[in-house]
DNA sequence: GAAAATTATGTTTTCAAAGACTTGTGAATA
DNA sequence: TATTCACAAGTCTTTGAAAACATAATTTTC
């Protein structure tokens, strides 16, 4: 469905929120371990998306990535939007160059309503949302 | 969202299907420039898919692919599962090791209900049954 | 013998991951 | 106050594997 590197980025943005409610810094090291992905890979994703404002960072010692107010209300669809574009949301099930209402391919009517669906539930799930179902473990980010 | 080669399995099925209702067979050639694909890729999918009973195959002139009426009622999820593995309809949205209902990531009780829904319109799309709109150019293969 | 799928093999591109090196920054220290 | 040092992100390069696509030889069957 989504691409690795888009699912670590969900993952570790998740668990971010979560570790600097109180403004915090967090390292890539820990975080690599908390949402179980390779270290070098998930820094290089999260260097490309604090890059894009995705979330924020600070060189130093005390130093790591953290998020401030209004990355927290950031939906997940703008995170895969930002890692994997928007082909998941926009292009043809099965392959045509552009999904279109004209020329639909035989699964479009359907598969629109699933794109749709998904859609909504990226948009409606904000990533500072998320902190207190993972602090209650109703919720988890490796197993 | 489907591999590439799945894409063009399920596209290449489909015009299979509507290019052979009378016993005829349908050539390589002639389905790579139907459904706009690589012809030696297309032809790799189609041969494996011959040999694990997906559809049906013969050497020789007037040779070609074609399908049975066994396989004329099977489903795109089918041939789904046998390109790209179940892993899009039991898989974890975020890459969790397994999906769970026990220790879900945070998204999977909304994302069920997608795979569900997915998963319930390959189901219901039999290969046979879509030859009707695309004779009538209600919906096209390439574009 | 010609037409078709089949098999085997090779190339290119993309994705995932790892490693080494660089830059910036806060804090200790002289 | 200026210097140094250690820490942590940032950048660049390389490796490995899989997916996507291409070429050539082979087999089957009419
Ligand atoms: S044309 Fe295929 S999904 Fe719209
Ligand atoms: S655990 Fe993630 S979808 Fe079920």
């Amino acid at each position: 469905m989504f691409s690795k590197t888009c699912e670590y980025a969900i993952r570790a943005l998740i668990f971010i929120a979560q570790k600097t409610k109180d403004g915090d810094r967090i390292g890539i090291k820990e975080i690599a371990k908390g949402i179980d992905s390779p270290e070098h890979f998930i820094a290089k994703i999260l260097q490309d998306l604090s890059k894009k404002g995705i979330l924020q960072s600070a060189k130093g010692p005390t130093g790591g990535f953290y998020l401030d107010k209004a990355s927290r209300k950031q939906s997940l669809a703008s995170i895969v939007r930002a890692v994997d574009g928007d082909k998941i949301f926009q292009g043809c099930g099965l392959g045509l160059k552009q999904c279109s209402e004209t020329k639909p391919c035989p699964i479009h009517h359907e598969f629109k309503k699933v794109r749709k669906d998904l859609l909504q539930i990226l948009e409606n799930a904000k990533v500072g949302a998320l902190t207190d179902a993972l602090e209650n473990s109703m919720v988890f980010l490796k197993r």
